[in-house]
DNA sequence: ATAATATTTAAACAGTTGTTTAAAAAAAGA
DNA sequence: TCTTTTTTTAAACAACTGTTTAAATATTAT
């Protein structure tokens, strides 16, 4: 893994990577400055020098996880002017394709939820757009009033496209030994997942309600 | 929360109980054993003598943790002779009802697979049924021969079962502050996807692929 | 009752971890 | 060059954490 993210020139920055990638993959509690120290080759006190604390640095790479996050799920509500199923197609294809390259980042976020909630909250009170009044709710409930699809929360639509993909990612090491599922084969999975999710949105949306 | 689990009258007993609430909401390296000690009310010397280190302690929980999740799981498969649809039905309405208990197991598994990976595969290893072989996934393979359904990979409609409802209490912190969903709007929630997600799936399978 | 065993305690130990200090080395400015 | 500032280092500090010890207390068996 070492050698993928640009080597730093100067120490800060060098610093600042080995730790969100500690941090990101163990956790505030799992995480030890010396181990950030000399996976970044400098003096522990450095760490101190730049950042003043673990908690100051902390919080930095916490805050960049968070605007990291909250872009993968936002960026793509709004694009140009589509079909619902198209739209949904490409919010699944953005959010896994997005997910591929930070694959830590929703375990990160849900655990931090988890352990660290008050700082977590002040944090990412700004950063995210209400799903509500993204494009993509908005032509669910003009289609749902010409009663093209069934009434649904808004919500529910919300939860039953994204937790399939982010599970997906959070799950690797689960779905590893009990599926069976690695490497490449995590891959295709997952990419399945592009075609299976919007599918079966728009089938039960379809439906009409008993 | 306190006062939920039964006193228990004998140390080892009382000491096991407090650890796997710590252990299962902070995970190992999160939870001190002066920690575990104090709400046990007992001395931090009792910790080693009744279990040797908190290594082996950690262990005991973890296994027992994944013992109750594996039972959530499979328990639900292999019911009665029932159609597929209720038969989904039930694995869902289950599954959640199971999780309401502990709704801390999902981030904990997920979790300390991620952390322990070794140690989690060692212990995992006969726990699993495999959903390939439940009545569930003998019925979906049996009405996709018979055309009533669509053909469809098992392991994606297993995914598409749980990843919503494991997600949901995985995500429970974060929900109830971006979503609002607290409380008892989280179990209006979760009881909604009850009927949703076999819906959603019956939806979908009865759907021929284009 | 007495001895043997099991349980509990306070205290100390050794290793780890985040942090600080004071001096050295390097870089920048005059 | 010489001074000043910035960066880096080795070492020590203090708090924390898992563990052990040896003595005290309670329980059980004879």
């Amino acid at each position: 893994m070492a050698g993928i993210t640009h080597e730093a020139d100067n120490t800060e920055e060098k610093i600042r990577q080995v730790a969100k990638r500690l941090f990101t993959e163990r956790g505030f509690a799992g995480t030890k400055i010396r181990d950030v120290a000399e996976e970044a080759g400098v003096n522990i006190a450095l760490l101190n020098y730049y950042f003043r604390s673990k908690e100051r640095l902390y919080e930095s790479i916490l805050t960049e996880n968070f605007e990291e996050y909250a872009k993968a799920l936002n960026d793509t509500l709004n694009t140009q002017d589509i079909t619902l199923e198209e739209r949904i197609c490409r919010y699944v294809s953005q959010l896994i394709d997005h997910l591929k390259l930070t694959p830590d980042l929703p375990f990160f976020i849900i655990s931090e939820f988890r352990n660290n909630s008050d700082f977590c909250k002040k944090i990412a009170s700004n950063k995210w757009e209400k799903f509500d009044e993204s494009a993509l709710a908005k032509q669910l409930t003009e289609e749902a009033k010409e009663g093209k699809i069934r009434k649904i929360e808004l919500r529910h639509v919300e939860h039953l496209i994204t937790s399939p993909v982010i599970m997906s990612f959070m799950a690797i090491p689960f779905l590893e030994h009990i599926d069976n599922v690695k490497g490449k084969d995590f891959l295709t999975f997952i990419d399945e997942q592009k075609d299976i999710i919007p599918e079966m949105i728009m089938a039960y949306l379809k439906t009409t309600a008993e």
